[in-house]
DNA sequence: TTTGATTTAAATCTAAAGATTGAGAAAATC
DNA sequence: GATTTTCTCAATCTTTAGATTTAAATCAAA
């Protein structure tokens, strides 16, 4: 099948030279494929891009250099349509979810067999996403576990559950930026009224001021509408 | 291996009574299954959870009906570490995700030969997630999307990049809900100079308090920092 | 039916926030 | 070297926010 179709540019970007030697090797035997450039530095893969525009980047990504990671992203960012499969010798979950999270379409390690990095490149070529059962088990051990450390915080003690309805109403459109004005206005009822209401709510939340009451609402899941923790 | 092992016990959860006595013979083939009980009904499931603590349970979910993703949120809630495995006849992206995102360690489709069912179960039973290579690709499609949806939020004609250095770490900490005074003394400049800042900020950002401002800042990327958009 | 919680409201006061103008010093840019 | 931003600060003023007290009407529950 892959002889008749055109054949597929790749790029490689490893910052090992001797390995870049070794992958390039062993890709050139598959006749399908065409080895568009061969590079040991991020930056100047992500200008190789722009240039040849391979279907396919074959990236290596080192634990302590972050910098695989942001060219993955960097590469997504041009909207070419590259797809970027990361060679790694590290299986560790949370560079493997963040390799996919920033946008690479398979994720391999440098232990496997030839054959295998063949048929993670074919099924990335033919628009799919590749990750091997044992990495892709450890992708879910993180992505699981950063859904459930946003819902350890709307547990118990969360402060929110003591408003009462009308309170989490005057809450809710202190969180579009209403003043009291506003707020008196959406809800038929007096200024005054509102001022009691937010001061009960500031009481209740153990707060200064309408900015830390909005800032605790979006923090602690205000009205089930989930918010991802900050992360890098 | 299997057979020197305690049994594992299995609870099978479907809607559809016929289906479940299929399930239940093909793993009452197995001898080191004990199917501790089966239901049609979500919530009875898990109330059978809490009564017998199944290692595994295998549930199905119907696209129209909520009811199985939120059972597996509430199995999860329990912390008795039961293991949940989809068996679905959707192989819908959105509703792999969904599965995956609540806690379950896999999902298979009722297409699926009885061999790979018990290959699904022995994996998750060993501590593994498993997602079939097909599923998996969906998987990450939905994946994917929900990241691009976000960077596109920050993409140009986003006001915040109009702030100058200064501003920006006053914006900060107004994030963070302080006042004046504790801007002020945080950076060590007059109350009076954080408040032409942040006039400045009002201005540059279009809004007319620090809470629009703080709300502007989260929604649209401050500071590099990702949230996830509004879900249900 | 009475108790307790909720919702509504007013009055008053202090503190903080926000708008505006002007202006000097430093740093970057041209 | 001249120009423009940026950062700094002050003074003044108006408005809004927030704290506190008191209290009436409503409503669900004991």
């Amino acid at each position: 099948m892959r002889e008749f179709k055109r054949k597929s540019r790749i790029l490689l970007v490893d910052d090992n030279a001797e390995h870049l030697r070794g992958i390039k090797e062993l890709l050139t035997l598959e006749t399908s494929y065409d080895i568009a450039g061969t590079t040991t530095s991020a930056n100047i893969g992500i200008n190789l891009v722009k240039k040849y525009r391979p279907e396919i980047v074959i990236m290596d990504i080192n634990l302590p250099e972050k910098d695989g990671l942001q060219a993955i992203q960097e590469i997504e960012k041009l909207g070419l349509g590259t797809k970027v499969l990361v060679l790694s010798g590290y299986d560790d979950p949370d560079l493997i979810y963040r390799a996919m999270k920033v946008g690479a379409k398979g994720y391999v390690l440098k232990t496997m067999s030839s054959a295998q990095l063949v048929y993670a490149i074919d099924e990335i070529l033919s628009g799919k996403y590749y990750l091997p059962s044992a990495l892709s088990s450890k992708f879910f051990e993180h992505f699981q576990q950063s859904f459930r450390e946003e819902s350890e915080v709307s547990d118990e003690e969360n402060l929110l559950t003591y408003l009462t309805s009308r309170e989490e109403e005057v809450l809710e459109l202190l969180t579009q930026g209403n003043n009291y004005k506003g707020i008196a206005g959406k809800l038929f009822i007096s200024e005054t009224t509102v001022k009691t209401h937010v001061n009960n709510i500031f009481q209740k939340l153990q707060v200064n001021d309408r900015t830390q009451a909005v800032l605790y609402a979006l923090n602690n899941g205000f009205g089930k509408k989930i918010r991802a923790k900050i992360s890098a």
